[in-house]
DNA sequence: CTCCTGTATAATGTCGACATTATTAACGTC
DNA sequence: GACGTTAATAATGTCGACATTATACAGGAG
């Protein structure tokens, strides 16, 4: 029989809701500065849509984190210093302790070949940093989504979206894209053996270790 | 000399802020009740202001999890399913870990002494229910505010505000604020001597143990 | 009696305008 | 020339109205 037109529910229905899906990726890709001033108006006009749109849609990215309001003197793209920032690595070490943990006791079965898949593509990018970034997001997206909490997982995406640019830089050398991979090995290695502790202490690691080597670059470089 | 008119920022500077804290205030205390619709007309004439500000309160009230809003459909007072509890307890208890972590290896020693009033207090309170929960929430509110971490800080509370009935009902009877204060006495002694591992471990059991007992009030009962 | 359908109602979505506050620049004083 | 003051500008804050969509109810077909 032909599918019934089933009615949908869209997320990203709303007007608002698109708008800030827009502000938000301009954000994690660098096309807005951190510090930049996001006025209300311009961003109306840009997007063709009233300013009360734009309002809106800008709390949404704020609740992301990605962008700061201040009473009676708007928005700007998120700032952060670099305490702010090993705050918000560590705070997703833990996160992504717990969610590990779970996905170690709880992968279904059927899930196991997607994710030795996204572990050999990891692998296969340590050429290219760009290629790399997206595929270590591509997995640890996966790891996160299967760890049975959208609480959980929204959480830590979030804060990972927050530190994307962070991200990005300590991925940005060779060896570091090695050193991540091996991180990666051996958590996929305990998660697909069931070890749930062992995949707890990797996950932490592995975003440890990026946070050491992201930190280390911007104080050297400043 | 007279000090001089200092420019203070307060954030409950605009209307919506002012109308969220009151939308929330009332979740919480459990005068909306889960499941509720609130309407925004009704919100707006209540409170004695426009629509657009009771909308962007309600958004505000949404990223603490007090309310759930759905595109064309409107907001209503967040109902949690047992799991959902389960799970948020599950993720403040590994923050809360980490907070007390934290806080045995940095307390302020000119902090200890309010510290140990807070718990004094909470031993005060054990005859009654109302009185012990608002104990417990001061002296978690003070070790999370002192973990040094306001983002981490924010996020606990906000789990906490999230599931607040429940930890209200799990305190309803006198044996679990005895099991509840001591488990407090047994962290608050790790914090005062700087063991960050136990101090993680108590946390940690605290809330589980908070968990356990509301479920099982809330199985028992249905 | 049940189920589908169409209509009336009432809610949210979106907009433009006005009010209020911050920012900037010009001006005058020391 | 530097600093404080004041006016002009431009931003956000708040509002009411209209457009669109969901909901509830009445009516009729099976």
């Amino acid at each position: 029989m032909a599918s019934p037109p089933q009615k949908t529910y869209d997320i990203y229905a709303t007007l608002p809701a698109q708008i800030a899906v827009r502000i938000g990726q301009a954000i994690v890709e660098n096309e807005f500065k951190p510090g930049q001033k996001l006025r209300e108006v311009d961003l109306a006009a840009a997007f063709g849509v009233s300013r009360a749109s734009v309002r809106e849609a800008l709390r949404a990215v704020e609740r992301e984190g990605l962008v700061t309001i201040l009473p009676q003197r708007g928005a700007q793209v998120t700032a952060l210093s670099v305490e702010e920032v090993q705050d918000i690595f560590e705070i997703r070490a833990h996160l992504m302790g717990l969610a590990c943990h779970r996905l170690a006791r709880a992968l279904p079965t059927d899930k196991t070949a997607e994710l030795e898949r996204l572990l050999e593509a990891l692998q296969r990018a340590l050429k290219d940093g760009d290629a790399y970034a997206r595929a270590s997001l591509a997995i640890s997206e996966f790891c996160v989504r299967h760890a049975g909490s959208r609480r959980l997982a929204d959480l830590i995406l979030s804060f990972g979206r927050q530190t994307a640019r962070y991200t990005r830089l300590s991925l940005s050398t060779p060896e570091r894209r090695r050193q991540s991979s091996a991180n990666w090995s051996k958590l996929v290695k305990a998660i697909l053996a069931g070890d749930a502790s062992e995949a707890e202490r990797a996950s932490r690691q592995l975003v440890l270790d990026t946070r050491d080597t992201a930190l280390q670059l911007l104080t050297q470089d400043s």
